[in-house]
DNA sequence: CTTGACCTTCCAGTAACGGGAACCTTTACT
DNA sequence: AGTAAAGGTTCCCGTTACTGGAAGGTCAAG
């Protein structure tokens, strides 16, 4: 298969593969042509990479994941450990987030919004009602 | 004001406020030693970075707000609209998360996670159950 | 006069690709 | 055979917002 069939097939650019190949995931045969020839096998990595992605998995947590997945032998607890991990970052970077966007409509829902310049928003950003520990 | 002085008073490490002045953000005299030396307004400018960076603004919005805060003749509707979009984001931010999250929570669930080779994580990952549209 | 803290510039690296140039191969059509 | 489109190749730059580190100049203290 060319590069362009596994594209179609597991979803991922083209450019995405090569820059897979770069980095170790998949090592096709080459044609005399010079062309990239993968097998089911590359595909099945590359779906398998393109659906952890998906899941925000990082290329390092990738990396495990699929040397988990080829290891026939592994135990499931470790690939559950990689997973946790990753739902605790997930979880973190929501609270973070939810932390943020609270302060943040607080913020806009003080600012009246019309042609005037003055504005809570960026009273704020200045530090100039310093209501927050200052 | 050496840029150590700033770096303390701003809470912005001393790298980031030279990436700062690269980028245009203060424009810092200099001392014959070839130092730089702050005004009070660089100061409160970098303040004011690192209270909308922490907020999550970018760069990019950072520059807009800036811009907004010096300019005594501006709407507060104009920095309304800066924050609300920024808002939009991190709402839909915390949505893509929150879905990534209870996916991957229902399969971690489904792993045992135990010392044997068989695990729902992987299978997924595989595409080996397609119960998700294939 | 030396030690150490502080400052300078510049270069490389991060995560995970995407854009685009310059070029070659295959395929289809006339 | 000629040609044009579609697809392949490598290579390098750009992205975000810094961070680390090297090599070296400056300053304050003992």
């Amino acid at each position: 298969m060319n590069i362009g069939d596994v594209a179609e097939a597991s979803g991922l650019p083209a450019k995405t593969i090569r820059y897979y190949e770069d980095i170790g995931f998949v090592r096709p045969a080459r044609g005399r042509n010079g062309y990239r020839d993968f097998g089911e096998n590359d595909l099945h990595k590359l779906a398998f990479l393109a659906r952890a992605r998906s899941l925000g998995f990082s290329i390092h947590d990738c990396r495990a994941l699929l040397s988990l997945y080829e290891d026939r032998g592994r135990a499931s607890s470790d690939v559950k450990a990689v997973a946790e991990h990753h739902l605790r970052r997930i979880d973190a970077k929501i609270a973070e987030l939810g932390g943020l966007r609270d302060t943040l409509a607080r913020l806009v829902a003080r600012c009246h919004g019309d042609d005037r310049p003055d504005c809570p928003i960026l009273d704020d950003l200045a530090g100039s009602s310093r209501r927050r520990g200052g």
